[in-house]
DNA sequence: CTAGGGTTAG
């Protein structure tokens, strides 16, 4: 792989074909296990990226090394080209171009959600027309694509056009939910609530589908609406289970203010009414109800409550999980009780659950707020040398740290990590990083950043934009403002006030 | 993609 990077782009037959026997000479001298699909398609998509799209040698390359394209390889392949959206493109269209055409509706959703992401809808659909690998999978990632793009009555057109391409089968209330559900993700929850009016005498409704309703109006802060659904529920004769109470606690907790003392008080009363309603219908809270509870307690510093709290469930027979742990040691780290935390990673482990990069984050947030770049370094070491494998959030914890010690050298160092590591930067690592490079007025470099975020399908806030642009203006580099325009034309973004609604995709498990 | 909890954020 190395060894093919080290070739530039105009480059010729005979040169990659000396470097992949290299490449193979040494294997046999080294006694390198044999090519796994995964690492096959690592080769693969490194050479498509760094030789910009050899399709005319691909199949000749393919062949000296002895591999041939299995769907898994393609899929695996197409998995890392996944912020390439043009050159998993091109490499789509080539797999269709081959006399025994090789795509498989698999690998046909994902090239759909990749250009979903990169708002390539023309294209989208001309290969819906196109193909006739189109499932009902491929019609809800375009809904969810559609939905994050802002483009939410496109999306419910495209639910209710899907049964055309589908051979007549119809949604059901599974695929309802979802369309609901998305809606209700990206914060259209109002939307969702008219498509359900509309349609639920088509559909029907159950429990699911008045949980997602209901944790809809918790994202958007409005607990009384969501109150008023699940007593629409109710009223409907549909039982809520312990999920439903857990979104609504989750609406009370999550967002609750916790800063005059009283008002933490409210919250944590609202808090136990919602255990008390539970218990009367029967229903006993489970890990999750108290994880909720512990991570508000942790949120308002309050160290004692959170241990107190760990114990009482503890001594109801529910076992912590590796969140409510996350939550303690968050709340001990945050109160700067780094030993106590330590101690219970140690308790953890007893109980045989192992620490996350989630849970090491929680001290990456210490380090960080104490600008100790020696400890949050030792702790990266550790984690590197096999302790737990970092996550692209803990990347970003670290290049926030180094950029506020400014030490630039460091931030390159992780931000290399960050780029070789398996799901690499996203919308918060290049944020960070183009504001960083801003304030150190490094505008050029700034915006190779901005621009390449743009090409790996991120859409950047519009504060980053105007960072940048004042930045570029005010500098006098009139040319690199120019390169940038042209890009934002080409890829037809602009930045309105409708950039600010969906800055950030939702948080996935 | 498949109703819920932990990490992040100028």
């Amino acid at each position: 792989m190395l060894l093919l990077k080290q070739i530039s782009p105009p480059f010729h037959l005979h040169q990659l074909r000396r470097r992949i026997s290299t490449i193979i000479s040494a294997g046999f001298t080294l006694n390198l296990p044999k090519l796994e699909p995964s690492s096959d398609a690592e080769l693969i998509s490194q050479m498509l990226i760094t030789n910009h799209n050899p399709f005319h040698f691909m199949e000749s390359s393919l062949q000296l090394n002895g591999i041939s394209l299995t769907p898994n390889l393609i899929h695996q392949t197409l998995l890392r080209l996944r912020h390439n959206s043009k050159i998993a493109l091109s490499f789509f269209q080539y797999l269709r171009s081959l006399p025994s055409p090789s795509t498989t509706p698999t690998s046909f959703n994902l090239i759909i959600d990749i250009l979903g992401r990169v708002r390539q809808f023309d294209v989208v659909r001309q290969l819906i027309v196109e193909m006739d690998q189109t499932s009902p999978e491929t019609f809800l990632i375009l809904v969810k694509r559609l939905i994050a793009a802002g483009l939410t009555r496109q999306a419910v057109r495209a639910f209710d056009d899907a049964p055309c391409f589908l051979e007549n089968r119809r949604f059901r209330l599974v695929e309802f939910g979802f369309l609901l559900d998305t809606l209700c993700k990206y914060g259209y929850t109002k939307m969702a609530v008219g498509v359900f009016n509309e349609r639920k005498e088509e559909f029907g409704s159950d429990e699911k589908v008045y949980t997602i309703l209901i944790a809809g109006w918790c994202k958007l802060r409005r607990i009384d609406m969501a109150e008023k659904f699940l007593v629409e529920m109710i009223e409907s004769g549909i039982e809520p289970n312990v999920v439903t109470y857990n979104v609504l606690l989750n609406g009370i907790c999550r967002t609750a203010s916790l800063h005059p003392e009283e008002r933490f008080e409210r919250n944590v009363r609202n808090a136990e009414k919602v255990f008390d309603e539970m218990r009367q219908r029967g229903i006993e809270p489970d890990v999750t109800s108290f994880s909720i509870v512990l991570h508000m307690y942790s949120r308002a510093h309050k160290a004692e409550l959170t241990l107190d709290k760990m114990k009482l469930m503890k001594a109801k027979g529910i076992s912590p999980t590796i969140e409510t742990y996350t939550s303690v040691v968050k709340c001990l780290c945050s109160c700067g009780r780094l030993e106590e935390a330590e101690e219970l990673l140690e308790t953890m482990v007893e109980s045989g659950i192992s620490p996350s990069s989630a849970t090491y984050n929680c001290f990456f947030k210490e380090y960080k707020g104490r600008k100790d770049a020696n400890g949050a370094m030792n702790l990266y070491r550790k984690m590197k040398n096999g302790l737990c494998k970092p996550s692209t959030q803990t990347y970003n914890v670290l290049l926030g740290t180094f950029i506020n010690l400014g030490k630039m050298e460091t931030v390159k160092e992780i931000w290399d990590d960050l780029k070789a590591s398996e799901t690499g930067p996203d919308l918060d690592s290049y944020t960070s990083l183009v504001h960083g490079l801003c304030s150190k007025e490094k505008w050029k470099e700034a915006c190779g950043y901005f621009v390449e975020m743009i090409e790996r399908g991120f859409l950047p806030q519009k504060l980053t934009f105007e960072t940048l642009y004042k930045g570029l203006i005010q500098s006098n580099k009139m040319r690199t403002w120019r390169r940038l325009k042209k890009k934002l034309d080409e890829e037809s973004i602009t930045f309105g006030s409708e950039f600010q609604r969906y800055p950030f995709e939702p948080y996935k498990r």
